[in-house]
DNA sequence: TCGCCGGCAAACGTCCGATGTATCTATAGT
DNA sequence: ACTATAGATACATCGGACGTTTGCCGGCGA
């Protein structure tokens, strides 16, 4: 199994060292192929590869370009990885969060503006008026946290924090707090987190996205428990 | 570009939604090509996503299997995925070790055993020897970190660190080190840290662990300053 | 001169069939 | 019971062919 993966080390070599800067444009598969000494077929599983890491971007009919490098679209793979987590290390994802989430959410204080703030102000809102609507909750909460950590302008930081509050995740949360009627407590928390936030409060930003976090962990746990009783 | 693409997705929600779990054996490549209706060299390309993911496991002459799922495996991407980030993002990434390493290890310093202190004993050993060997030291370094982390029985979090911590980027930051006649102060914060964990005291396993990271991300930033001065 | 439109060429998407090679298994022999 | 060999199975790689999309450019008309 040498050859492709070979391939994708030369490519991937290549891009690293310089030879092959972003938005470069990679010569036709069967060049490639001639190049690297291998037919087109193992130079287009190297190439779909490097494409589903978002290394490159093939553009049918036009050509294969390397893509800008960005965190956001590099460290996008680790979303899909963690939705293919198995149910009891998603309770790991949950204690990296602990870990992670309120230190973000802490920079973040330091670092917002007004207009984020603003920002803030009205999915908070927007989250109050879907209270019995999951999936529009679902889809408010990760808005609310993706706000936050992005205004830490820290690209890495909100790709990884993202990835790690993969949406499964989330539903499967929601689903406990709503079944536990515990939603509108849970959109509170978010409200206390927000004052931090517009306080300016680093330590209790810090403190409130902790609380926070743990809720969901709490309610994961409850929900995994209750799945592992059923099954 | 769907038919490909849509294999992927669909092998990938099949094990999601648990019809493959763990350790299934997959159809061979041309049964599994005209259960989703498209050629054998699509589904070539689909497997070796999957396998580069380290979704699936591909055995010559066998067939192919679905991996454990562990996080090591399912997390090892990031690794190779913030080896290509560009320079300029790099310092993005040790912020995102300056939160997430000071609260690993002081999490560590509350779960570590005496054997897993003896262990590390003997690596700050090791590195103290090699003090003059920048590919033994950067090899120590990995170790003894790796180590501490590992303590807290958190594979996600073993593997996210891991992968924020790339083999080019200590590699970066040990030889500004080295430059910089900083080799030495550097050991010693690791014995610090050392020292913190066998009091198995969190908050001051953490703060040292924060100068340390700290103080790899001073070297680093002299060393792209360095580096875009020459360039 | 500007803008729209159509055709040409380049490049990726998909398919098919064939051959090489590693692995597993079952059978036969000791 | 154990080993060795032969067959079957399945992935690895190749080569060529054809469809489809995209980008580009020249021509036409306002």
């Amino acid at each position: 199994m040498a050859l492709t993966d070979d391939a994708i080390a030369k490519i991937r070599s290549m891009i690293q060292s310089g030879e092959l800067p972003p938005g470069a444009r990679l010569p036709p598969e069967p060049q490639l192929a001639a190049q690297m000494g291998l037919s087109r077929s193992g130079v287009r599983e190297a190439v779909k590869v490097l494409e589903s890491a978002r290394v490159l971007d093939v553009r049918r009919g036009d050509g294969t370009y390397v893509t800008s490098l960005a965190p956001r679209l590099l460290l996008q793979g680790l979303g899909v990885a963690v939705e293919l987590l198995r149910d009891d290390t998603l309770l790991e994802v949950m204690e990296v969060r602990r870990m992670l989430e309120p230190m973000a959410t802490g920079l973040a204080a330091l670092r917002m503006t007004d207009a984020d703030l603003d920002e803030l102000g009205q999915i908070l809102e927007d989250m109050r008026a879907a209270a019995d609507d999951a999936e529009k909750l679902i889809q408010f909460d990760t808005a609310f946290h993706h706000t936050v950590i992005a205004t830490t302008g820290n690209e890495t930081l909100t790709s990884l924090l993202d990835g790690l509050s993969g949406r499964t995740l989330r539903a499967r949360v929601w689903r406990g707090l709503i079944e536990g009627n515990s939603a509108h407590q849970t959109i509170e928390e978010h409200h206390t987190i927000y004052l931090a936030l517009r306080a300016r409060d680093q330590l209790l930003a810090q403190a409130s996205a902790l609380l926070h976090v743990n809720t969901s962990e709490a309610w994961l746990r409850t929900v995994l428990a209750a799945k592992s009783a059923d099954g």
